[in-house]
DNA sequence: TACAGGTATTTCACTAGTAAAGTAATTGGA
DNA sequence: TCCAATTACTTTACTAGTGAAATACCTGTA
């Protein structure tokens, strides 16, 4: 049995404090920021998959829809791989798919035969228009009960965390 | 409302001011944390199973193995499953694996033949020891350039956000 | 005791995502 | 002008992870 969780804590809470009866000298603090980070995006994309089912698309081709249409170009297939941070090889596939359901037209670059450009149909520019706000009001949610200034600071800091990590 | 960054912006920082000119009436601002949880997460993930492919063990696999030395005593297959946020299936591939190679012991509850046990050999729980604080060590890399103060509001902020997706 | 219904885990069949090899086109010297 | 090296993408072969069905066991009720 799990031992209960005291009141006011997350998951987290109870990691640190397993960790601290093992290791009492160590300083587990860093787990206190990345383990929630790693549980909220792990939530986070699930509910966002779950949202997406109805719409009849993945959560990774929304986000390479979305790249697309905040683009407002034609993007090259390395050019959506790099945004999506994907494998080229799953850009390859999903644009394959995306292509096959109508949301999504692949051209030959006329200056480099060898470079594939990417482009919403019609149909996958209003997916987004139309999949965009309920996936922002989904994530409005998640962050219910911040105010506006702390989610300012947290930002902030994340930004910072941010490009550490890039 | 908060504000892109012209110079010192992050990939989100690009990602927002492509959306605004799109949607310049809709408030993209939870994106701003959302969006970089994910990549933070994302890249993380990535470090951290580099970090582990020389030890033999992958993110997964280690996961199981802190879930175990933290709580110092056996856990039912279920309990893994719980706190490492996986499936059923995934704990009974992952531990399947682990006992291969001499981490893990399955045993079955003397109370309750239905459950299964599982617990770190002498090697498991040596490993976790050696590893953990290398974790730690590359989690502070990660955070670094924010200070203690920073750090406690960061995971605070966190704290109130994994609350709400749990 | 018998057994219907519930629980814990495993197995199965499948999907998503990837690294590395393969293909095709371009480029920058000699 | 060649053509070796590089670049852009696709294909292949594989792994990790999953939901759902299957299996084995337990429990409460009559």
């Amino acid at each position: 049995m799990i031992p209960a969780q005291k009141s006011g804590g997350d998951f987290v809470d109870n990691v640190r404090r397993e960790w601290a009866e093992v290791f009492p000298d160590v300083d587990t603090s860093p787990i206190e920021v990345l383990a929630r980070i790693a549980r909220i995006a792990s939530r986070a994309n699930n509910l966002l998959e779950v949202a997406l089912a109805p719409v009849g698309v993945s959560r990774a081709e929304f986000d390479v829809l979305s790249a697309l249409r905040r683009a407002d170009r034609p993007l090259r297939a390395s050019e959506v791989t790099s945004v999506t941070l994907m494998s080229g090889a799953s850009t390859t596939k999903i644009s394959e798919r995306l292509v096959g359901v109508g949301l999504l037209q692949r051209s030959k670059s006329a200056r480099d035969a060898r470079v594939v450009l990417l482009e919403l149909t019609d149909a996958g520019s209003e997916l987004v228009d139309r999949v965009f706000p309920v996936r922002l009001g989904k994530d409005r949610e998640l962050l219910g009960g911040l105010s506006d200034r702390e989610l300012e600071t947290l930002a902030g800091l994340l930004r910072r965390v941010a490009l550490n990590v890039e």
